[in-house]
DNA sequence: GCTTCGATATTAAACGTTTAAGTAAGATCG
DNA sequence: CGATCTTACTTAAACGTTTAATATCGAAGC
């Protein structure tokens, strides 16, 4: 028995052949463009779906230069606020019509700057960008791409993220009404800038009501570094810790459960972020809400805007956070 | 002040007309192939990088049909399992040369179709698909395109998965050597191969010494559905809840908390994967290991053996599963 | 000194698509 | 009825690569 031959891929030459028409019929047909009558087109369309024909994208970005495709850089997948916004950005991406061809930098200026290569081989239409690091990877892209920065504000960009600043006050208020007065901080990494602005936003929240009586640094992971370990050992303070994000307020917790203090009864923790993990792990958390959703759909149309027309003043997008609140933190006892 | 113009794309053409070659020789010495004498080569590689020249696919694309990319497909990135697993692959494909289009089907049969139609045209050398369903919606495209399915085990495929019922097995052996002899099971959707491969070898390791009293499904998720939480609030035998993967025991620890059970000190659950989650919930889980960098590793090495060599058996990969040992399974008390 | 050979470099065609330019054939209009 | 305008359709070039075929040239073999 003989083997049918290797399918050959079918192509807008074969159906133009098959339906008995010009090879740009088909083309305009697929694309709308051009004027096609009704009786050709619906039969190039139907010639289409019975040879299974598959439109090229390699041969379109040969002519064009697009490819309906843009990039997407994250820093860390398994934070679990990562997997959410992908959702949100693909959803959007689509409802465009766009693919989104994803990249990991791990945290690392190396990988992006890999990853940035291997998005430009592949050519991509626009880029969505979570920096990784406080080094200007997309410097010499950006003059050629458009580039939304997510998550983050950068300057020379269009910027979306959450309102970090507005929700540091928030939380801080919110602190405040349980009657917490010395607050402990371990922040994510200072270079990024968003880290920043929810420790300025918190203090400006306080207006004196309340202190940060210490303040820290540990990478975004589920586990603190030896510093921020180091202040928790020392604290006698504070009684109410604040996490630069849900990682570092689960990674408190557990800390502080080594130590022999129980969350919320000897101490409080609240985080930034919310995702669905903020619930599952005990105490629930009581945290600031990023609108996820809303920040993936807002970096899509930003980026959409910024590829129909390149020039123009860049935007800088915040979106409202709210507290949410659940187990971790309590009233402070007066003492 | 005149804008620069809209910088033009480098390309072989530009790279040859400015080191004074012909554009085979600077497509020879990019690929490593054809014959170039070293002056020349030199000359060409210091030309690329001086005019800052990237390789376009699309165009290497229309002439061989190769990407250099592998598509990957997979169900849903908010199960801390599949972040994992994407990072694993990413690396091993990175190794190989290869980058990796990213799917999300979302646990739907559509998706993964659009997903797929996407991935075909961009052209992808590879896929490693974990299906969504039940249904072979790669029947077709397997016919053309080196397919590895990876964490189940499917009929027709290569296939690279945990041995789920050696793993089972272990699980089971390690219930009963704590006491437990009636043991409650809730597992994902029957329809997954793999699903019913962790059953199965679960009540093969039980070897009388104990007995599944009620078994009930529900979806991967960190909700339980209706029918699982009525079996568990009805439950009066059981000592124990078998989950199916940790999202699962999860939620069964979290419905438990509900019904005012505690875990493990009135009831102990376990469940399978381990996810760096696993690890952050109250309590840890006790669960079963699957050796996620391994699963990803050899999923990408066997699709390029694959990819050399379209024809030939299909291979059929298990890894070795371990118990790790936390704190949601204690010793069942007599009575 | 002639032939043969290997090494190095070039030419030109092909991949699948889009699109400017052109053609043909009605329809409209003066 | 001839000129002009639309509409429907086709031709052919171009995008950036790879690669088979070809050309050139100095060295080796006789």
């Amino acid at each position: 028995m003989v083997k049918p031959p290797i399918q050959k891929r079918i192509t807008i030459k074969d159906v133009a052949k098959e339906a008995g028409v010009s090879i740009a019929a088909v083309s305009y047909t697929i694309n709308g463009t051009g004027s096609v009558g009704e009786d050709v087109r619906k039969r190039i369309v139907e010639t289409m779906q019975r040879l299974g024909y598959r439109h090229n994208i390699a041969g379109r970005a040969m002519r064009t230069g697009r490819t309906n495709t843009i990039g997407l850089i994250l820093p860390d997948l398994t934070n679990p606020f990562f997997p959410e916004l992908v959702l949100a950005i693909e959803r959007a991406a689509a409802k465009a019509g766009y693919a989104v061809f994803l990249i990991n930098s791990q945290d690392s200026t190396a990988d992006e700057l890999a990853g940035l290569n291997t998005l430009m081989q592949h050519g991509i239409d626009g880029l969505i960008w979570c920096p990784a690091t406080d080094v200007n990877t997309m410097k010499q892209a950006k003059k050629t791409l458009p580039v939304v920065v997510i998550d983050r504000q950068m300057h020379g960009y269009d910027c979306v993220s959450s309102d970090y600043f507005q929700g540091g006050k928030r939380l801080a208020q919110c602190v405040l009404q349980q009657g917490h007065t010395k607050i402990g901080f371990i922040s994510g990494p200072k270079h990024i800038e968003s880290v920043q602005d929810r420790l300025a936003g918190f203090k400006a929240g306080l207006k004196g009501g309340g202190r940060v009586v210490w303040t820290v640094q540990t990478p975004f992971a589920f586990t603190l570094n030896e510093a921020a370990q180091a202040k928790l050992r020392a604290n006698t303070d504070a009684s109410v810790i604040i996490g630069g994000n849900d990682m570092i307020a689960i990674a408190i917790v557990r800390y502080l459960d080594q130590l022999g203090q129980s969350v919320p009864q000897d101490i409080s923790v609240t985080g930034f972020d919310n995702t669905p993990w903020s619930d599952l792990v005990t105490p629930a958390l009581t945290t600031l809400r990023q609108p996820i959703p809303n920040l993936g759909q807002t970096a899509v149309s930003l980026l959409l805007e910024r590829m129909q027309k390149p020039a123009g003043r860049k935007k800088k997008i915040s979106l409202e956070t709210e507290i949410v609140t659940r187990s971790s933190m309590i009233a402070a006892t007066q003492s």
